[in-house]
DNA sequence: CAATCAAACTGTAATCAATACAAGAATAAA
DNA sequence: TTTATTCTTGTATTGATTACAGTTTGATTG
């Protein structure tokens, strides 16, 4: 997996946030599926492993990692909220005959606006919609 | 207004879709409100025009709206969506303090990635996030 | 003008992701 | 060991959205 835990450890040391078992599996987990889970998604599989975790775990988990920038929420649509761990620029493209998530690569960069003059901005997110490869050959169309 | 009633009337009958007032009524909420709002926020405001409007009877002309075209769901986060009836090309600034949400200009047909060949695009959406210059000078920084 | 039929509207009930909260472990410090 | 703080857990609750069944509206036909 491509985890920086010195850089992840600062960063929650710095906030007084220890990296507990729970805390760590819900990271490996997002390192080791690539796929945009949601919290349940999460809950479920690592349920096996630890069976006393709770789903309040979970949901403190992310949003714990997302304040400290290990972890990024997608909330494209379908009230459905899907994390990624994976920080580097690109954009989600969902599919909306079979709903998953792909990446692609895009300059956030060069995405500017002069009506945002004076704005502060934090987090650029891009998201397009459409029907996938896949989908599109079942269809013939 | 800015709405063309023209092109409405053609895509909705189109599907056999009829122009109601409720219908009328939300179209012209949106096109006067340019903030955004929830279907809530739509809801209490014609209850007062419309005192039987039923919240159901919102939620059902956003969605035969948006499939028609007429009208786009926003969704950044907080399990909260929000309507524009503007379909041109902008994408939205989110203020993490206050909660407004700003249109800027940005030139979508410019954003492609090479990833997504033989992916059939149906929509495109940028979602910025940050602090607006208003709450900026509040904080003083 | 009834009669008929389909679409549109309404209100209540249900769903379900997410959060709040309080009590019980775990961990570290003294 | 005591103490304090953080972390975890489970239950209860919230709140936006949807499902559904009954009612109303409005157009069409004879």
């Amino acid at each position: 997996m491509g985890l920086s835990f010195d850089k992840l450890k600062k960063e929650l040391s710095k906030r007084n946030i220890a990296l507990s078992h729970q805390r760590l599996k819900v990271l490996e987990y997002l390192a080791d599926n690539r796929c945009h889970p949601t919290a349940d998604q999460i809950y479920v599989a690592l349920k096996r492993q630890i069976p006393t975790l709770s789903k309040t775990t979970v949901y403190n988990t992310l949003k714990i990692l997302g304040e400290a920038g290990m972890v990024k929420a997608i909330t494209i649509e379908d009230n459905e909220t899907r994390y990624d761990i994976d920080c580097k620029d690109h954009g989600h493209f969902k599919c909306e005959s079979c709903g998953t998530i792909y990446d692609f690569s895009i300059d956030l960069d060069s995405m500017k606006s002069g009506d945002l003059n004076g704005f502060k901005i934090r987090d650029k997110d891009v998201y397009f919609k459409g029907i996938c490869p896949s989908c599109l050959s079942l269809t013939g169309s």
